[in-house]
DNA sequence: TCTGGGGTCCTAGGACCC
DNA sequence: TCTGGGGTCCTAGGACCC
């Protein structure tokens, strides 16, 4: 049987929740920023119209949004969590197998519907029931692979005429959508690869279809292979359905202003080795390997770029917040200069292990923690029961580097004090 | 003044082994 | 004169995704 897939991504996903709450919003143009409001993450389709661009940094286009009453918010990822949740939960009630492959996107296993009915008339009936249950608007691509049900739900969106479902099944409709589709608009080909291929005259998604795969391997690399195959309708790409175990982990932050001394950088880096050893014990994990970094900013012409980076081995693995945090402190030393304008910093762990799976030498030494386990199991019960947080003392209180947030909008699904009220 | 965060996969090259 | 062959593991860097 040929595999089928779709593909349900939500319309301006964060856009869309900004305003799922807010009706008065309804038709204005709306813009969520990055975290530390630094660049422009999503655009409801108002704001698409004038001609603000994704990814560009708020400051270059805030007359702009000023001057068109555009609606600016910071991100409110518990607001697009819960959202997101309760999407993909209609889906999941909806086939058997679903991959949840982003907060806004996930694809489906169609094999499993009852064939009764058309797959056009089953991706309506997705889009109804998301819209009417949650209020969020989808569009749904359907095809026998992932990258044509990528390009399935790209022409959804495009085409007003798809009424935001396209069924990619049949060969004549791939083609004659391949040929209007650019190469950089392929999942998987991104702006580099696009130039390259463009060189040597791949301009359409349709040409690259047509070429010899084993060449584009020689050429290019496995990957872009197996793209060539999955645009003729080989599936070569199959369903994740429960996400596969990480093999890093890494927490960092641009900090709110830029930082100089060393207690602020020591302070931003405990709270990343807090969150990056939950992240780890949440994956039933333990990490032997420990890395820091530290950057100034790139872009400041008056001073050169400073970017250094320091990693360790733990003689033992360890989900012990204190084992991390004092690893990363250590190295964090040998990597701290003075007087510069530090704009970031991170953690990053690796080499994971199975809880007691690590064979020890003689001479290893054991984490210096004892009771490590039960320790974190209550810090961890105890910070998600919303009751309130126990951190290590290195955080400290200073909150000069805390990341700027200026336009939040109320986590109205997730938090009491915070659920809208009708009068 | 101001430029996100968190991931994955692939390849090449060096070190090292027998 | 002549300097093997086959392999693993690790790391850095490049590319991609949302």
């Amino acid at each position: 049987m040929t595999p089928c897939f779709a593909l349900v991504d939500c319309n301006n996903f964060y856009a869309s929740c900004e305003r799922l709450f807010r009706p008065d919003l309804r038709g204005r143009p709306i813009v969520v920023l990055s975290n530390n409001d630094g660049c422009i993450v999503a655009r409801s389709a108002e704001a698409k119209a004038l001609g603000i661009r994704m990814a560009v940094p708020l400051f270059e286009v805030q007359e702009q949004l000023l001057h068109e009453n555009v609606q600016v918010f910071s991100s409110n990822y518990a607001l697009y969590g819960d959202i997101s949740a309760r999407v993909m939960n209609i889906l999941q009630q909806m086939v058997a197998d679903i991959e949840v492959y982003s907060i806004d996107e996930a694809f489906l296993d169609l094999n499993s519907i009852d064939s009764a009915s058309s797959l056009e008339v089953f991706g309506i009936q997705i889009k109804q029931r998301i819209q009417s249950w949650v209020g969020i608007s989808v569009s749904v691509g359907i095809a026998p692979t992932k990258t044509l049900a990528k390009l399935a739900n790209n022409a959804a969106k495009r085409y007003r005429k798809t009424a935001g479902v396209v069924d990619l099944t049949s060969q004549q409709r791939q083609e004659k959508l391949l040929n209007i589709t650019p190469v950089k608009d392929v999942w998987g080909i991104g702006s580099r690869l696009a130039k390259q291929l463009n060189n040597v005259g791949i301009d359409t998604a349709l040409q690259l279809a047509r070429s010899q795969p084993g060449w584009i391997r020689q050429q290019f690399s496995i990957s872009v292979e197996r793209t060539v195959r999955e645009l003729n309708g080989l599936s070569c790409i199959d369903m994740e359905s429960s996400p596969p175990a990480k093999k890093q982990i890494l927490c960092s932050r641009t900090f709110g202003v830029r930082v100089t001394d060393y207690k602020d950088i020591h302070a931003a880096l405990c709270k990343h080795c807090e969150r990056a050893a939950e992240k780890l014990r949440e994956q039933g994990k333990q990490a032997r390997a420990v890395s820091i970094f530290i950057k100034t900013s790139p872009f400041n012409p008056n001073a050169s770029y400073y970017r250094e980076s320091a990693s360790c081995i733990l003689d033992t693995p360890s989900h012990d917040t204190r084992d991390i945090t004092q690893a990363a402190i250590q190295l964090l030393k040998t990597i701290y200069k003075e007087d510069l304008l530090y704009m970031k910093a991170g953690v990053m762990l690796a080499d994971f292990y199975e809880s007691g799976t690590f064979q020890t030498t003689l001479w290893d030494k054991p984490s210096s923690f004892r009771n490590s386990t039960a320790l974190m199991q209550a810090i961890d019960k105890i910070n998600k029961s919303g009751k309130g947080h126990i951190c290590f003392a290195g955080q400290q209180r200073s909150n000069d580097w805390k990341m700027k947030q200026e336009k939040l909008s109320p986590a109205y699904t997730t938090r009491w004090s915070d659920i809208p009220s009708i009068r």
